[in-house]
DNA sequence: AGTAATCTACCTAACATTAGGTAGGCAAAC
DNA sequence: GTTTGCCTACCTAATGTTAGGTAGATTACT
């Protein structure tokens, strides 16, 4: 499941190869077949865990003993490490783009992702006091949707710095606390 | 060439298909070839011809009589129109997705899209005095990051309302001009 | 304790389908 | 009479997937 999700988020779902998985595993494709019904279900199940992941790193960071300002601060740099590791992109995002294409199953997963993200940027911009209770959702999805837009647009130069420029930008502007 | 770009925006680079789109067009996949070397060809040219009619629209905007802001005020809509159309997305973001199983060719005319919409937003910020000549393509791939990911965001839940409602947010909090 | 049954995690080999791509031919237009 | 645009009929490689089998560990039964 590791091997698959870095492959996905390097190719996507339509990317993800069963032969070029089993290889880097060090088994044959057939074998997968053993854990999982099909090609849809493992990816479901990737990305299942992979918002699960996501929705427990940003519970650690709330609880890590930073107020809700400080947890927005480094909430881009989990954005960022995808693009450390190898240039790869949020697999939510990739798979954002291949919605339509997308196995029923694997898009109620990806879009689970995006809730949970959003969810909880929802919350810290409460708290921050950077959004009111009406407009929190709202600035959330803005700022999830900007942070996805810069990783994308960073990822097709193969450039972080240029991740960091536009993350600057954005706490400059103020749609990001500074 | 029409056929192909609109594919590509749904199914991306990958997902383009000359079987599928040799019968929408009305011919068989093998007449493809009479016109395109291959299909990193075709999508290069697909590409290009992309890029080349954004550039021409922004240029028409321009020309036609508004102003720097007002340019500004309208850009989001050229995004917006590819989720009009069958919730289909900017071909050059989903090709930065696939960015790195793309062909060489195909990468260059991706990024000239970027490279056009930047170039034309850091004119307009700077003209409408929204930025300075040292920050102005900082400010202008912020931009362009956060539309593309409002795009991408909107496109994986089917919900042009969402893409609004982001756009409107950049524009309370200041990223785009209100 | 020793044997039988079952489970686990993989294998080889093939399947049907689809992909991009090619060779050569045919008909209309210039 | 050559160029244009398309065709039929393939090819090769790759895809997801299945069938059938196997070595080794685990469990159940006597």
């Amino acid at each position: 499941m590791d091997a698959a999700r870095k492959a996905a988020q390097a190719h996507g779902y339509n990317g993800l190869n069963m032969r070029s998985l089993a290889e880097n595993v060090g088994i044959k494709s057939a074998s997968i077949y053993y854990h999982f019904q099909s090609k849809a279900d493992l990816a479901a199940a990737v990305a299942k865990r992979y918002w699960e992941d996501s929705a427990a790193e940003l519970l650690a960071l709330e609880e890590s003993g930073n107020d809700a300002l400080a947890c927005l601060k480094l909430y881009p740099a989990t954005f960022r490490r995808s693009l450390e590791n190898d240039n790869r992109m949020c697999l939510s995002s990739y798979m954002a783009a291949e919605f339509d294409d997308l196995p029923e199953e694997v898009k109620a997963e990806v879009k689970a992702f995006a809730d949970v993200n959003v969810a909880w940027l929802a919350k810290m911009l409460l708290a921050a006091g950077k959004a009111s209770v009406e407009d929190s959702a709202d600035r959330a999805r803005a700022v999830y949707a900007a942070v996805v837009g810069a990783q994308l647009v960073a990822r097709s130069r193969a450039d972080i710095a240029l991740y960091d420029a536009m993350i600057k930008t954005y706490r400059a502007v103020g749609l990001l606390p500074a």
